[in-house]
Parts: structure tokens; sequence; C-alpha cells
DNA sequence: CATCATTGTTGTCGTTGACAACTTCGCTGG
DNA sequence: CCAGCGAAGTTGTCAACGACAACAATGATG
């Protein structure tokens, strides 16, 4: 039974597994280094080897959080059809992925506030947002969407998207989901009359 | 020096103090139940006698700023002037609050996606976005903004505040000031072209 | 003024994160 | 081919923490 190596092999990845697990069935105060490398078959004191420090784990954790999210928002960006339905498909992405990981996007961003935060999460956020300039200027060219500085669009975009994402973390995925279409609409076509 | 009573008076107050200023000053994840006791002057097992958990002090605390936070924004929706600077005037608080207090809003979120948190919670989220419909609702009738379901109005406009606040939460104040009005334009006008 | 709930105290237990010192493994250069 | 060295894992230890239990002081109530 335990004729387990004295090497795990990949001990690093399967810390990072474990940890999003548990992040996402126990909550980021019941995560525990020790519990981890238990459920990984090693010492208490192996997974110092791969992370120096509990926040580095979890810096790593948000990080591949952020590089998968932003893989999937790039790929709804590059789906054919004009831009309305490529902003729809975007939202559907980013919500679907807040709520399916919720604790992780909360952990994704809370590091962010940490003074002393790794500037590679920062670096994550960027690229994130440049994802979403990314069709907000196309549609521009096409003159779908309206002028204006697309970083601020992009933005305002990022944010609600986001903010819905984080007012919903709680509700059911359905209901989400139901709610998503009104809002897009809302943001689409703004707040003021036409 | 030491003749303090031994009855501290108000320890309660002073724990959920003392928590805000740790909170704010190093992070949720430096949050000592008992440095927090040594700090009140009591000892290590007093603060059990208010709070039967440490969870029960987060929450207490997260209840606290979301009644805060939503007695600044209503102030902001009562003050004189038309719907377009009285949605300016709330952003501005919600913001400001944001940035001074991150970590405590992240904190009066983060519980919110705890299976098991309070409903009390979840109620003053609930109030939070009444506050918010208010003042779309108001608009609607002297048809300063345009028609539709107040609540996926009100609940669009509180997702752009707080993912607008989350996503800035490590950028300077006056950064963020700068950035507001356009995103609330952006907001206010619509993604497509008029 | 006796009583008793409230508030605070001391003592203890199991768990945790961090660190130090040691061992096993596998790769690489001579 | 194998010596040796660095990477990866191990055991042991420490201070701190959260939770709990048993006890003590306080002050309000009847």
């Amino acid at each position: 039974m335990t004729d387990r190596p004295y090497h795990h092999g990949d001990l690093r990845a399967a810390l990072l597994a474990g940890a999003e697990r548990a992040l996402a069935a126990r909550g980021p105060a019941a995560l525990s280094l020790r519990e981890l490398a238990r459920e990984a078959g090693v010492s208490h004191a192996a997974p110092s080897r791969h992370f120096r420090d509990k926040r580095a784990l979890l810096d790593a954790l948000a990080l591949s959080g952020f590089e998968r999210l932003t893989a999937q928002l790039t790929a709804a960006a590059a789906a054919p059809g004009d831009t309305r339905s490529g902003l729809l498909a975007m939202a559907r992405v980013y919500v679907a992925f807040a709520l399916r990981n919720a604790a992780l996007l909360d952990l994704m961003y809370s590091r962010k506030h940490d003074p002393e935060s790794s500037e590679e999460l920062t670096a994550a956020v960027e690229r994130l947002l440049d994802t979403m300039m990314g069709i907000i200027t196309e549609g521009q060219r096409t003159g779908e969407i309206a002028a204006g500085d697309p970083s601020v669009i992009a933005f305002t975009m990022a944010a609600t998207l986001h903010g819905f994402a984080s007012l919903n973390s709680t509700t059911a995925p359905e209901e989400a989901d139901a709610l998503l279409p009104g809002v897009i609409d809302v943001l689409a076509t703004g707040l003021l009359p036409r």
C-alpha cells in the first residue's frame, strides 16, 4: 500500500490542487499546510520545499486562477459573432468562473490589497483587463461600441462583471444566469433614457 | 498603573475596534483573538464571553461595516440635487469607503460566500441594495433614469461600484477618484453608441 | 443583604506554521 | 561507471493560537 517512492513526483502541483479543493470545500481559514501535506502523503515539512510560506502557496494559487480565467476570457472573445454576443459570452465566462470558484476568486483579489503582494499578481490583473480591452477596441473599430477611452470602457465592464459575480456569490448559478442578461443590457444601453 | 477594574466596561466594543485596526494594518490572517485580548488588557479567554468564535467576531465586524456604509449611502442619496449628481455622490461614498477600508470591505463580502454565514449579513446586503434602488426609482419617476426593472438597474449599479472598488483596492485614492467620473459616465450612457 | 447571572481569570489540550538538522534520491561531470 | 552534489523529503522542536473547562470577582436584583 505505502510503497510510495521517497520522492513524490509532483508535490507542488498536488499541493496546489489539494489547496484549491480545500478552499472550495471549507473556506480559506480552514486551509492548513500540514493537512495538505497529509493528504499528499508527505511529511509536514515537505511543502516548505515548494512554497516558502503559506502565503506563497496562496499567491501561486491566485496566480493560477488568473491564468485560467484569462485564458477562458480570451477564448470567449475570439469566438465568432458580433461584439454584443462576444460581450455576453465573456460575461458568462467570467460569472461562471466566479460562481464555480467563488472562494478562489475571492482569494485572487484579496491577495491584491496586501501591501506586500507579489507584483506578479497585479500583472495578472493587468493581463485580464487587457483581454477585455481587446474586444472593446474591436467593437469601436466596427462601430458597435461607443467612442471613448477604451481602457475606461473596459475597466467599467470588468468592474460590473466582477461586482456582479461578487454580489452573487451566494445565490444559485441558474438564478445568476437569469439575472445576467438584464445586467448586461443595462450596461450596454446605460442608465440614462435613450 | 494596572489599577484597571476587574470589569472592562465595554470589552465587546474594544475588541471590535481593535480588530478593525488590526485588520486594516496587518490583514485578516494576522488577526488573533489572544492579541486583541492583550491589547484590551484582559486575559486570553475573556473575548469568548462576547464572541463565541473567531468567526462570530468577524461576522459582527462585517455587519458593522455594512451598517456604516449603508448609512453613508443613505445620506448621500438624500442630498439635494438631480439624480445624476446623487448617483455620483453615492459612487464617491462607496468608493471612498472601499478604499479607506479595503480589508474590511473584503471581509464584508467574503463572509457571504461561507455557506453557513449568518443571515444577518445577507440581510445587510439587501438593505444596501435597497438603498441604491431608492435613488433609481426616484430617478425613473422624474424621467432621469431609463425605464426598466429598478432592482436590475440598482443591482447593475451596485455591481459596477463594487467591482470598481475591488479592482482599485491597491491603487492610490486620488487615482481612483480621477477614474471614477469616467466610469460613471460609461455606466450612465452605456456601452452602445447613442 | 443574600443570591445569582454576567464578566473575567487561570490552566490545559490539540493543531498549526516556521525553522533547523539530518537523510534519501537522482543527475551530472570526470 | 561512479563520486558527489543539490534537490526533495524526514524527524524534531518551538512559540502561538483557538477552544474549552473550572473557578473567581463583580454588581444588580429581589
